[in-house]
DNA sequence: TTCGTTGGACAGTGCCACTATCCAAGCATC
DNA sequence: GATGCTTGGATAGTGGCACTGTCCAACGAA
């Protein structure tokens, strides 16, 4: 298909689809001549994947770039292709060393990997950029004068852990091996955002049994 | 203490807090005379929790005003309050209610939503911007071509359901009936990426498991 | 041949979160 | 009381980002 079709097919126009391009997010249509490319199913998937990850994932457009680098990447196995990409997403301001309540959230943060017996993440402690995210999470909320048990840590913990299991269930039922990398990108990606939708409606439930009629006029 | 000790205490630039001031983010300092103003723990308070929802809850300015503005109206009952600051967080785009995609999204959210008996989500649901984000990114997951079960979105619900109860026993549990609103628009804001750094890096973890050592080096 | 269409290059736009500069009033010291 | 640093407020400017608009030469259908 032409740009013009891609982009019909896609809802995405033809201006943005030439960024991506350029950005190198798509990879080039095949060139018929001088003046027109083709493009086939997997740009379609590709631009939709792109889109999904920019606009309902947020993710700036030079980390999707990094992210299906990675995926792409077919010089390496593929449980190091998808830590890679994985490696790649957040982009939470680096914590401050110095701090009190950074080095405080260490700890806690520490304590609860133990507690939970995640000892490869204990091994990545100190260059994970998810543990450096929740480090500063923490760390915000202790500084807010939040000083929460450990155990409710714990238990949110083991809920994201149920989450994460479920993730990787589906992958392994519905992905096939050579779509298993970006299958799970997507979890990190597209499902967080659903999470966080239900997490909201479920607080929005819950509040309303508690305190009465659901408000919100 | 002046404008100097506030940025000093907070860590945030003075620049940024006039900033701030100017965009009615923070109340004005007790005027002392035309050059000077007097700040109190109050404002530092504030500044803090507008630096933590802008820089780890990644909410626009905009937004921060807004839902400090429903967090502070003392004429609307607590549970309206808080429903009125979560109603104002969200910014995803809005559905394109022809997409197929997301009327199918629709239907799921609503099979979801009774098979959880959440009656309140239910009466809202054409509504709150909390399930639009839902339909949204359902519909982008069905338009890369992932059509799962719907008992994997309940389960995901279920999880979510329980952080809820977690949040909710937290704020009934620390927090004064004055602090009750403002500590559940935390628990939104800050909670979420402590939850999405836990999904992933209990996704690091299960995956590691699964699959072999962690990787990424 | 004509004329609308296509893909690529490149410059421009709009938004947003700051950040830098000015200025006159305070205050501290001499 | 003069001098000079500091302060708060107003205003303009900056840099990054995700597009978007314009131009142009080459196609290609009529």
């Amino acid at each position: 298909m032409r740009l013009a079709e891609l982009s019909e097919r896609s809802g995405v126009p033809i201006a943005t689809i030439k960024y991506y391009l350029r950005e190198g997010l798509l990879t080039p249509g095949r060139q018929i001549n001088a003046r027109t490319a083709e493009y086939d199913e997997d740009h379609l998937r590709r631009l939709r994947l792109v889109r999904a990850m920019i606009q309902v994932g947020r993710v700036p457009v030079a980390t999707v770039r990094e992210v299906l680098g990675h995926v792409d990447d077919d010089s390496l196995p593929r449980t190091i292709r998808l830590g890679a990409a994985l490696w790649a997403l957040p982009q939470v301001p680096e914590p401050d060393e110095e701090d009190e309540y950074v080095r405080g959230a260490h700890e806690v943060a520490d304590q609860l990997l133990e507690s939970l017996g995640w000892s490869n993440a204990q091994a990545l402690v100190t260059i994970s950029p998810s543990y450096r995210s929740l480090v500063v999470a923490m760390a915000a909320l202790r500084r807010l004068g939040y000083d929460w048990d450990p155990q409710l840590l714990l238990a949110y913990a083991r809920l994201m852990h149920g989450a994460a299991v479920l993730d990787l269930d589906f992958v392994e039922t519905h992905a096939s091996e050579a779509e298993k990398v970006e299958t799970a990108v997507l979890g990190a990606i597209l499902v967080e955002p659903m999470l966080q939708a239900l997490h909201r409606l479920a607080q929005e439930e819950e509040s309303a049994r508690r305190y009465g009629f659901g408000d919100q006029e």
